[in-house]
DNA sequence: TAGATATTTAGAAATATATCTAAATATCTT
DNA sequence: AAGATATTTAGATATATTTCTAAATATCTA
């Protein structure tokens, strides 16, 4: 498991993206609404959840489309079991 | 979820912390003997890992052992599929 | 009780992180 | 093409984190 990924989630800012990206694709704009920060530190934490594969990010036209990428979460689930011990089927 | 868990498992050396006592309790040199690292340092980190309630301890006489707390890795998974989507039963 | 061993605390230094403003780049619309 | 809108980059600053050494505290053993 990445040491990127675990530094990704370590901040509530990034995390709350995360939580937001659950329902629906957001472009940059629509997820800026949702803090009270400037866009260049916006930028800054997708650029963090982009290199830790947690979300996936399009150009389209003028906007830029932010996607959660759900296969890196397995990973992490893995990690917490190997952790936890038990396998997925003891939850 | 509380941020400080989060935080606690964003460092490697913390998580390796938590690998080793996954097999077994360890007191604090028993653990030491797997780091490079000064016995202050290493106690930081125990005491950020403790903080999040990742593990407990309890001192026994000379020795203070360090104890994996297994029901916190519980709140991690639940966090991790609310993100997700889906439930323990989909995996 | 004195010295040895185990752990923690205090304080300093180096590095990393989060945030900002200003400017650059890309695309759209008129 | 010019101006408007969206996003990213650059550079600065403040705060947080990791690590160290030295010293303090606690317990054990001779």
């Amino acid at each position: 498991m990445k040491n990127s990924v675990f530094k990704a989630l370590a901040d509530p800012s990034r995390r709350q993206i995360l939580k937001l990206l659950k329902n629906s694709d957001k472009n940059v704009g629509e997820i800026l609404e949702n803090f009270d920060m400037a866009g260049a530190s916006l930028n800054h934490h997708l650029t963090i959840l982009k290199n830790a594969d947690l979300v996936t990010s399009e150009k389209r036209g003028q906007y830029v489309i932010y996607s959660l990428n759900t296969t890196v979460f397995q990973e992490i689930l893995e990690w917490i079991f190997e952790i936890k011990g038990g396998t997925k089927n003891e939850i």
